[in-house]
Order: structure tokens, then C-alpha cells, then sequence
DNA sequence: AGCGGGATAGTCT
DNA sequence: GACTATCCCGCTG
């Protein structure tokens, strides 16, 4: 109930990754609800980005980060991974945050299967390791939040304490303190911020 | 607890 | 042909 709509993801990266920390990213399988509170993200912003794959301009891959807000844009890295990424500003304008770490919420069982883990620590505390947990692939890329009935975001529980630092994993843009996550919790990712 | 390396393939130069 | 918005295992101490 109470899943955000168009508005909620169509304004500054920055400030929309800031907004969607605490918020519960739904996934739906076989009618069983998937889900856990996002407790890590990262803004990549689009042309005056380096870090940001929209930095050279639109690609094949890169296309739904410039197209409407609130959609999935997944990504396949290091010749085995998947990320999942919601799309931010106006249609036309390059924008995402990415979801680095959730706090599972609903079907922790599922996840346990699909990710062959059984501490909850290790279920959703990466990017990577969320999609594996989620079942969320390249297949998902372009979904639309905001209708979607098998992929998509609930306003959740306010996070309190949010601590700040550079992008994990990045060269280029380092300067940039665009990686938001909730202090004291056990679901962050252990990527070191560069 | 922390570091180092290997797996593995799409994307862009 | 180089470079990843990563994860996991094995080693060290």
C-alpha cells in the first residue's frame, strides 16, 4: 500500500536517493511478496557525471536512464552481476540511483533459496546481492515502478540517522559524497568507498 | 578483521 | 584491447 507514484522520482538525482532511503522495494514472484528496506543508495547523475554510464551520452545500455523517471534500469557488470537502478529527472535528462543494500523485510525464506545463504546479513548487503535475492535480471530493465505489479516501491519507515561519504567502486567523480545509507545498520554493503 | 586475487562477459575506445 | 557502479574464497596474523 501506498507505493510511490511518478512524482515522487522525478526531480534531482541527489536529492531523490536522499528520499528513498527507508522506502521498501517490492518484488512480486508466483503472487509472494519480496521485500526489504532500502538502507543503501547512490546518486549517478548524467552528463556532469564521470562516474555515471550516461556520462558520453545515451547507448543502447544506457537508454532508460533518459527516458521517464521511476522506471528499473539493470545493468550487468563484471561478466556476472546484475544491479538494479531507478531512474530520476525528467524525461529527456540522464538520472538513477542505485540501490546498494536492502534491510529484508518479507519472504527472507525465498531469498535464503535464491541466494544460497542463510545469515540475513548476507541476503541483500550489496548491489549484486540484492538482484540474486530479489530474482531481478536484465529482463526487469526498463520496467515501469510506478504500474508495475511485480517490481516496485513503498513509502517505509523513516530512516533516522543517515551517513554520507563518496561512491563505492568508482575512479572518476570520487569527489562526489553522492552515497547515502542508514548509520548502525547491519544491511549496509562492506564495499569501501574510494 | 583485513587483504589479494580470480571468475567472467558486455560495453565502449 | 581495456575497463568495469561486484562477490566470494582463501590466506594471514
Amino acid at each position: 500500500m501506498d507505493r510511490l507514484g511518478r512524482r515522487f522520482f522525478e526531480g534531482d538525482t541527489v536529492e531523490v536517493s536522499k528520499k528513498l532511503l527507508g522506502s521498501v522495494l517490492v518484488r512480486v514472484v508466483r503472487g509472494r511478496r519480496i521485500s526489504g528496506r532500502i538502507v543503501e543508495i547512490e546518486a549517478y547523475r548524467g552528463a556532469e557525471d564521470p562516474a555515471s554510464h550516461a556520462f558520453r551520452g545515451m547507448t543502447r545500455r544506457n537508454r532508460v536512464m533518459f527516458g521517464e523517471p521511476g522506471h528499473a534500469y539493470v545493468y550487468f557488470t563484471m561478466g556476472m552481476h546484475w544491479c538494479l537502478n531507478v531512474t530520476t529527472e525528467e524525461p529527456g535528462k540522464a538520472g538513477a540511483a542505485l540501490i546498494r543494500a536492502l534491510e529484508p523485510l518479507e519472504g527472507i525464506d525465498f531469498m535464503m533459496r535464491l541466494r544460497g545463504q542463510r545469515r540475513i546479513e548476507d541476503l541483500t548487503s550489496g548491489p549484486a546481492k540484492l538482484t540474486q535475492a530479489l530474482k531481478i535480471d536484465g529482463k526487469m530493465n526498463g520496467e515501469d515502478l510506478a504500474e508495475s505489479h511485480r517490481l516496485f516501491i513503498e513509502r517505509g519507515q523513516i530512516v533516522e540517522a543517515i551517513g554520507v561519504s563518496s561512491r563505492v567502486g568508482i575512479s572518476r567523480g570520487a569527489e562526489h559524497m553522492w552515497r547515502f545509507f542508514e548509520q548502525g545498520s547491519g544491511f549496509v554493503s562492506k564495499g569501501k568507498p574510494s
